[in-house]
DNA sequence: GCAAGGTC
């Protein structure tokens, strides 16, 4: 009896592998070159005593989707055509040596055991492994295949696992089937007609071959920049008066800030300071509140954090950093950077880790302290778990003979340290906010004493430091005399055009792409030319092109019926809740298809009627803009 | 020549 196990990925099969073969693992190379066979037994506890089992991967999907080649002409074809026209499943070259390698190891097989990430995407994949085995071997199918359970890499876990298998979850492979045909469909059409559209009026996109994409994620990134845009062009500053209280005790001066902050009204500010003369000329200490102050650690690392750091720290793009991630982790050295995990499994041991980056010159001897000084304490757990990777972590120490280049040993760094932050103690000091009452006003002055840095010791991008003027010496119910109080003025700011970083989180907030794929989506509507970046300063940030303009505001001027806004992350939500629908039985995937392609017709429809207005936009922001 | 999602 033979069991063929089919992961994910190669790094996958290889650790569960390592776990269930207990250390007599043979490897067989494959048909492709990132996959490899490993060959072992195990006791699966159903009867058949132990087992000889083949582990082994594929490498994401398997199949992509497209038109059959009728669809493939622009020009005939019209695009709403592609509302109903057939989809197919098509393998692509390297799928097809992965598909070869399967099909050869299933041929002595009886059974089928899927291992792929225990995600919505992986359940998907493991339904295109069985699919690819099937076609050859009509014996297996979904019915009589095992689903391993499992949301991380520690033994026992992946014991129980092989143990215990499910069956395929149909509701989750249903609902990325859905995700794919919405996608497909709706970016192929739109991209068709606004390519077309926007080509046959702008004789300079012709020229340049410029393809005008619409993608749901690419669409809500585009408006989100664009937003930001609009909202700083339309700011109109606003005057506002505060009172500056200044005290004196002994020779020194000391400013008290106004509990009320500014006002945007200059008489009333006025009356409150001439009542408040009128009352006296002293204040009083009304309170003194002494409180330790905590500068917490950093919750362990995702992929979208990493990616937020970077673009701060050092001013890596999303992409960048990703890339580069993604090679630190094939070379060994940290663990996969794909993940939406902010918390550690219980039972990993972070010490084995720590250890390992004692020897560094720089980090090495605070990596000692938390092992030899028992300074180490356990992480915070995050609220976030993919139940497939755990937290970005260093996983060996990088050696100087490593053939790296400067960004990657500067993310490997900052891994490194966010690690070693992570498992270390809070910063800690403390906190005095003293209140002075006047009239009826009150003012405070507030000082930070640091007292330890812990984490920050080793986490040196941001810094943490003493206030440096010290507060006056006094004491509660002291009166004190006013040196002065003037009203002063200011105008409100306006906003700044978006950074990459917060563009990331407005797109992890809204569900648009994936820890994977939100860089790709930042990538791309760069390469359209909807949005460029702009040095102000010494930080990059985002505005739209012309046509990035054009775009937004000629959809926004349309007047869809069901509130459909194609720039807004409208849509892409809903899409999401109605998966979370059809994984939890509530509804089928017909069902969804059905209305939401007719939500998209409708869109369609008024679109291409108001492509006139579309075309018009876009020409006005040009001429503007002359 | 179109999308978004996996992975190397």
């Amino acid at each position: 009896m033979k069991v063929l196990c089919v992961a994910e990925k190669n790094s996958i099969a290889l650790s569960v592998a390592r776990i269930l073969g207990g250390g007599n693992v043979k490897t067989r190379s494959s048909t492709y070159k990132y996959v490899k066979n490993y060959d072992f037994t195990f006791d699966f506890k159903d009867g058949n005593g132990r087992s000889n089992v083949t582990m082994t991967a594929v490498s994401g999907h398997l199949y992509s989707h497209d038109f059959p080649s009728q669809y493939k002409s622009w020009d005939t074809i019209t695009a709403s055509k592609l509302f109903e026209a057939q989809i197919y499943e098509k393998a692509t070259s390297d799928s097809a040596k992965i598909i070869q390698n399967i099909i050869k190891e299933a041929a002595s097989s009886l059974k089928l055991m899927i291992w792929t990430d225990c995600d919505r995407e992986g359940e998907y994949i493991g339904y295109e492994i069985v699919q690819s085995v099937q076609r050859k071997y009509p014996s297996f199918s979904i019915e009589n295949t095992l689903r391993a359970q499992f949301s991380h890499l520690e033994k026992s876990h992946i014991v129980r696992a092989a143990l215990n298998p499910t069956k395929l979850d149909k509701n989750a492979v249903a609902a990325v089937g859905t995700r794919m045909e919405l996608d497909l469909r709706t970016g192929a059409i739109f991209t068709r007609f606004l390519t077309t559209s926007y080509q046959r009026n702008f004789t300079d996109l012709k020229a340049e071959k410029r393809i005008i994409s619409y993608g749901s994620c690419q669409f809500p990134t585009l408006g989100f920049v664009v937003d930001r845009y609009k909202r700083v062009r339309s700011f109109i500053k606003e005057p506002f008066w505060y009172l500056d209280l200044i005290i004196k005790k002994g020779r020194i001066q000391y400013g008290f800030k106004w509990s009320r902050g500014h006002i945007f009204d200059r008489v009333y500010v006025t009356a409150l300071l001439e009542n408040c003369l009128a009352f006296s000329d002293k204040a009083i200490v009304s309170s003194i509140v002494k409180k330790p102050k905590i500068n917490y650690k950093p919750f362990p690392l995702t992929t979208v954090e990493l990616q937020k750091k970077c673009s701060n720290f050092f001013k890596f793009s999303a992409k960048d950093t990703l890339s580069a991630a993604e090679s630190l982790y094939t070379k060994g050295f940290i663990s996969y950077p794909r993940t939406e995990t902010d918390s550690f499994p219980k039972k990993m041991d972070l010490k084995e880790f720590i250890e390992k980056q004692t020897q560094d010159a720089k980090w090495g001897s605070y990596a000692k302290s938390l092992l030899e000084d028992h300074k180490f304490c356990q992480p915070r757990n995050g609220k976030n778990n993919d139940e497939a990777h755990p937290p970005i972590h260093p996983v060996n120490y990088l050696s100087l003979s490593a053939n790296l280049n400067a960004k990657e040993k500067t993310i490997y760094e900052y891994v490194v340290r966010h690690f070693l932050a992570c498992c270390s103690d809070d910063g800690k000091g403390d906190s005095t906010t003293i209140t002075l009452k006047w009239g009826t006003e009150t003012f405070t002055a507030n000082s930070i004493v640091v007292r330890e840095l812990n984490y920050l010791e080793v986490y040196n991008y941001s810094k943490w430091v003493s206030t440096t003027k010290m507060l006056p010496e006094l004491e509660l119910n002291e009166e004190v005399p006013i040196f002065k109080c003037d009203i002063k003025d200011g105008f409100t700011a306006p906003p700044s055009y978006l950074t990459e970083t917060e563009l990331i989180s407005l797109m992890d907030a809204n569900g648009i792409g994936t820890d994977a794929t939100i860089a790709e989506h930042i990538e791309k509507i760069k390469t359209r030319e909807y949005i460029s970046e702009k040095k102000v300063g010494t930080i990059k940030r985002l505005v739209p092109s012309e046509l990035g303009m054009g775009l937004v505001q000629g959809f926004e001027s349309i007047d869809f019926n069901n509130n459909i806004s194609l720039s807004k992350p409208f849509l892409r939500k809903n899409l999401e809740i109605e998966l979370k629908n059809i994984c939890s039985g509530t509804k089928t995937k017909e069902q969804v298809l059905r209305e939401m392609i007719q939500l998209y017709k409708e869109a369609f429809q008024l679109t291409t009627q108001n492509c006139d207005t579309l075309i018009k936009v876009y020409k006005d922001i040009q001429s503007e803009n002359k």
